[in-house]
DNA sequence: CTTGTTTTGTGACAGCTATCACATGAACTA
DNA sequence: TAGTTCATGTGATAGCTGTCACAAAACAAG
């Protein structure tokens, strides 16, 4: 597959850096791709699939962060990497997904080398702090009615599809709650969501 | 007052720099240092005081996400100098406060030029991305009086003080809550706390 | 001491959400 | 068709938290 598409910005010769030393792989739908507490050795370039990256307490219970699309980096593993420490977060493969590892002693040169890689980092941090502020807003000022309706735009317009296919289950995982308040939420709002 | 204490990783020349280029700003208890949708021109070392970053959203509701200390910066202005944009916070100083000031158009030179400022930046990036991932865990998956206990715990930390000197109306307000439910708490929890 | 202001305590109550228990339904298989 | 499994609907209930109303304390200043 082409990748370079995905990342336009990345001048010819970072590219074939990357290329030399950077690892392709696949992770099957569902496969844990980065787990609590886990020793980071290199940062991933989201190519084709979705990441769902989210925070897990000691009770399992769990809670959605956000989404690395195609073209994105996981911005954890980058300061994890630069610091060989370990992550606070857990990583899956939301579908099948393919990502280019890129291994963590590559990255100060790159970061000093090029430019655009520089530039991309920085952008990837900015994205990602940006969401991160944007889920405290939800949690902090909203219910759980508001939070739901974030999550079904943000998943709608992720997937491109106006029909989400997710169990109630799955929704009251992501958004920390239970199935039965999904299930009421999503009737009573139900008439209010088709207009 | 000799601020290069607070920094002893960044090499002399790159103070030197600095020195010569950045202003320093002293800000009073309460004085606003930077609003929700302001243009960011340049980047804050704090040098004396506390900073108090916080969320607003738009029915005068507030949430505390973090105290930004002596010897810190503020990872938003980073982010948002870096890419000239505005940012989605709001700071303001807890105690007078002293800053300084590093435009934005140097920026980039000393990313480029100095290691030690690089690895300032991005250990700058990792500490607030753990403290926002912290947050994050604790609105998520805590009640009100777990989410007081880790209020004055960090509170305790920062001020260095055993004795808190705020008033509940002030704490609930952090925690985007309100006072008789501070009140009630900190009665009820105030027998385990004293052990 | 008296008055006014700020802070804290308390009871009543309503709304939201988690949980339990169980019913219903849909989809698939033997 | 009957049985099995998974997803969803529903009622009852309890706990947490926000809100209102008002009382009690603490504090400052005249």
């Amino acid at each position: 597959m082409d990748w370079k598409k995905l990342f336009p910005q990345f001048e010819p010769e970072l590219i074939e850096i990357i290329e030399k030393n950077a690892v392709q792989k696949t992770f099957a739908a569902g496969e844990v791709i980065m787990r609590t507490g886990q020793y980071i050795k290199s940062t991933a370039l989201v190519l084709e699939g979705q990441i769902k990256i989210y925070r897990e307490n000691q009770d399992g219970g769990e809670f959605l962060m956000y989404y690395l699309e195609p073209g994105q980096a996981c911005a954890v593993s980058m300061i994890c990497a630069l610091q060989s420490e370990t992550s606070e977060i857990t990583a899956i493969a939301e579908v099948d997904t393919e990502v280019l590892l890129i291994p963590v002693q590559l990255m100060d040169d790159l970061m000093n080398q090029y430019k655009s890689w520089y530039q991309f980092v920085i952008q990837t941090y900015r994205s990602r702090f940006d969401e991160l502020i944007s889920v405290v807003d939800n949690i902090a000022f909203h219910n759980m009615d508001e939070r739901l309706e974030f999550y079904l735009k943000r998943h709608a317009k992720n997937s491109g599809k106006n029909v989400i296919e997710t169990s109630h289950q799955q929704i009251a995982d992501d958004l920390n709650s239970s199935r039965e308040v999904i299930s009421r939420l999503l009737k009573k709002d139900g008439a209010a969501k088709i207009s």
